[in-house]
DNA sequence: TTATCCCTTTATCGAGCGATAAATTCAAGG
DNA sequence: CCTTGAATTTATCGCTCGATAAAGGGATAA
C-alpha cells in the first residue's frame, strides 16, 4: 500500500482545514500554541504545532510574522491577560483582617497560576532569562509582596512612613515560596496528584502572620 | 579580506586543540557540557559546545556515542555524584536535637545544590519529565523527608510503629519548599543577588519544628 | 453561473542539526 | 631518522528547522 496521498501518514483525517475567519484562526493558534509550547518547550517545531491544529505549517506565517512573534503572544496571554488587578484590592481591603485577606488572595492567585500551562511556561521562560519573566517577578514583588508588607505594618500599628525593608520583604518571600513550591511539585515535578491548597495556604499565611506579630511587635512581650 | 582559513571567524585563537589523554578529554567534555547545557538548555548544539572547548564537533563523538549519552553523563554527575550519604546520617544522629540536626543538614544540602548549574539542570530535566529527575525527587522523599518525619516523631516520643502519614510528609514538604524556593529565586529567576541562607534555614526549620511540637504533641497542652 | 477575494496548501529554499568516514597530525618508540 | 598508533580535523550525509513564493480552492456577491 503506497503512502503518497497526503494526510495518511500520521496527520488528522481531513485533507483541508476548516476555513476560519482571521480572528478565529489567530486565537485558535495562540490557544493551541500555549498548550503545545507549555508541554514541549519553545524549541519545539512549528510543523508539529500545525499538525495538532489540523493545518499546514506555512499557514502559521500568515498570522504571525515569525515563530518568535507567536511565542510573544503566548507570553502575553499567560503573563498579562491573566493578571487580576483585584488581587491588590483584596490585599488592601482593611475591612478584613490581614490573615483572612492573605488567604483570600492566595486562593485567588493560585487558582490562576496553579495549572500545568502557566507553571511550565513560567519556568521555560525563566530558564531562558527572558525580560518578560523578570518583569513579571518584579510585578509580583512591587504589586503584591510590598503591599503585603505595608498592610502587615498597618495592622500591627507600626510606623508606615519608612520604606519596606529587605528583611520584611524576605519574610514575605518565604511565605510566598512555601506556597508556590507546592505548585511546582504538582505541575513541574508532577510528583504529586493533588494538593490540599487550603492546608498549604493556611499554614503558609499563619506562619507569616504569626512571625510578623512576634518579631518586635510593640507590647507583645 | 577573505575568510577561508579555518579558525578566523569566531573560533578560539588556536588552530588545533591541545592533545589530551582520553580520560582528560572525556572529563573536560563532561565538565564543560554541564556548564554549557545548564546555561543554554539541552537543545543547544554540539558545535557550539565544541567551540567553547576549543575542539571540533566530531571529536565529541569519539568519546560519546551520541549527544544523549553525553547528556546522561551530565545528569549522572549532577544527580548521583553529588549526593552525600552523610545527609541521612546527620538527620539520624539522635545525639543532636532535631532542630539543630535539620539546620546542619540544610546548610550542607543547600551548599551542594544552591548553585546555578545544579538548579538550572534540575529544572531543564524536570520540564522534560525525565525519569532520572523523577527518581531524584523520589530519593529526596524517601531518603531525606521520610527520615525527618520519623526523627521528629521519635524526638516527640510518639508512636513510631505506624508508617509516616501523608499529612506528616506534607508538613516537611512545606519547610523544604520554603527553603528550596529561595534557591530558585537566586539561580533560576536571577531576581536576587545574595540570599541569607542562615536566616532562611533558621526560619524554615523553626517553623516546621514548632508546628510539629504544637500539633497534638502528648502532654503539650 | 461566474467572478472575485482571501484562506489554505504545495513546493521549496538556506541554514543548522546530529552523526559518520576518511584524511591528517602529533607524539612516542624503535 | 623513520614508523606506528591514536587524537584530531576535514568533508560530508540526511534530516529538520523557520520562512517564503506561488498555486489551489471554497465562500460570497453579482
Amino acid at each position: 500500500m503506497s503512502d503518497n496521498s497526503p494526510g495518511t501518514r500520521n496527520a488528522p483525517p481531513h485533507r483541508t482545514a476548516k476555513r476560519m475567519s482571521p480572528e478565529e484562526r489567530k486565537s485558535a493558534l495562540i490557544e493551541k500554541a500555549t498548550e503545545f509550547f507549555s508541554e514541549e518547550g519553545f524549541e519545539a517545531g512549528t510543523r508539529e504545532l500545525a499538525r495538532q491544529l489540523g493545518i499546514t505549517q506555512p499557514l502559521i506565517y500568515r498570522y504571525f510574522a515569525s515563530k518568535e512573534d507567536l511565542i510573544n503572544e503566548v507570553y502575553h496571554k499567560v503573563y498579562i491577560d491573566q493578571w487580576q488587578d483585584e488581587w491588590v484590592d483584596m490585599l488592601r481591603d482593611r475591612s478584613v483582617p490581614m490573615r483572612a485577606r492573605l488567604k483570600t488572595f492566595y486562593h485567588s492567585y493560585t487558582a490562576t497560576i496553579f495549572n500545568r500551562r502557566w507553571m511550565r511556561i513560567f519556568f521555560f521562560a525563566a530558564l531562558k532569562g527572558l525580560d518578560i519573566n523578570q518583569r513579571y517577578i518584579e510585578r509580583v514583588r512591587r504589586s503584591l509582596l510590598i503591599p503585603i508588607c505595608e498592610e502587615i505594618r498597618a495592622e500591627l500599628g507600626r510606623d508606615d512612613s519608612t520604606p519596606v525593608t529587605d528583611t520584611e520583604l524576605e519574610n514575605v518571600w518565604l511565605m510566598h515560596g512555601m506556597i508556590f513550591y507546592q505548585g511546582i511539585r504538582k505541575h513541574v515535578y508532577c510528583s504529586v496528584q493533588e494538593i490540599d491548597m487550603a492546608f498549604v495556604i493556611d499554614t503558609g499565611v499563619d506562619m507569616y502572620v504569626d512571625s510578623a506579630h512576634q518579631s518586635g511587635a510593640p507590647g507583645s512581650g
